[in-house]
DNA sequence: TTGTGTTTTATTGCCTCC
DNA sequence: GGAGGCAATAAAACACAA
């Protein structure tokens, strides 16, 4: 826009704003009485001065004023009940708050971008806020999900032990297989899979040889599945997914300290 | 008081719809 | 082609710190 342009273009609007044709806009300078700052007052107060055409003859036009809070007031009225408005809506409520319609066009013009830019900042701040307690949910499970590894680990570095200790004295029946470390660890986690965990559902990614990917998501990358599925676990009362490696972990406590059955049919269990 | 940033009012040009 | 909407922008009015 260049800045000598016209206040108001009376070819785009016709005399609307003043009653009479007489060549007064000459830009805001020239015609805007800044001498007269006595004179000043609000645009248009009344309805009766916006279509008074007397006034406009004796007065020159003024600069661009700030509507008052009352008519404000009614225009945010007005908008909220609809946000366009009709010719006649306009027309009405031009009389009613004592502007120009013109006037009331560019107000609802400027509200609406106004209302638009306020709108969006809120939707980014709503999508901000639950995208970063997505991440924080994700990060959290990606923890729990190491620390479960590692108790695995755990858990199948005591059964090799204790079992390498009892392979002696110990008599396993013959067609209960003495499992490796690593057999161990996935038949765990197969079983943590397939006895219907909420953790990891059948459609879900299944296991694959690396040990270390069974619970990520592909379309996720560093993300768990669902949340929800890992919220039902503690619904549903089943209970397969952690709890599975408590009961492990005091089967192999047990072990350990001599009590309970052998380990070598917790194991074999395992495997059946 | 003054400089500066923000808000509000108004204009312009372009686009779509009827 | 005219009416009306929107985006971009100008410029006045306003707020406020220094």
């Amino acid at each position: 826009m260049d800045s000598g342009r016209l206040f108001f273009d009376p070819s785009r609007y016709g005399n609307m704003f003043f009653g009479n044709s007489d060549p007064i806009f000459r830009g805001p300078r020239s015609v805007m009485g800044l001498q007269e700052p006595l004179k000043r007052r609000t645009f248009f107060t009344s309805p009766d001065e916006v279509f008074d055409e007397e006034y406009y003859d004796e007065q020159l036009p003024e600069k661009k004023r700030r509507l008052t809070p009352e008519q404000v007031h009614l225009l945010e009225q007005s908008f909220e009940e609809e946000n366009k408005l009709e010719p006649e809506r306009k027309t009405q409520l031009a009389k009613k708050v004592g502007l120009q319609p013109r006037q009331v066009a560019v107000w609802f013009q400027n509200h609406r971008a106004r209302w638009k830019t306020k709108h969006l900042e809120r939707e980014y701040d709503c999508l901000k806020s639950s995208y970063e307690s997505l991440l924080s949910e994700c990060d959290s499970i990606h923890k729990e999900n190491e620390k479960l590894k590692a108790e695995v680990v755990s858990l199948t570095e005591k059964v090799q032990a204790k079992e390498v200790a009892g392979a002696k004295s110990d008599s396993v029946p013959e067609d209960v297989p003495i499992l490796s470390p690593l057999q161990l660890n996935v038949k765990a986690e197969d079983r943590l899979c397939s006895g219907g965990s909420a953790v990891v559902d059948e459609d879900g990614p299944q296991l694959m040889d690396s040990g270390d990917s069974y619970f990520l998501n592909d379309n996720y990358p560093g993300c768990m599945g669902p949340v929800d599925s890992l919220q039902s676990e503690e619904d549903d009362g089943s209970g397969d997914g952690q709890s599975f490696f408590s009961c492990a972990l005091a089967a192999a406590e047990q072990q350990l300290h001599g009590e309970g059955e052998p380990l070598g049919w917790w194991v074999w269990s395992l495997n059946n």
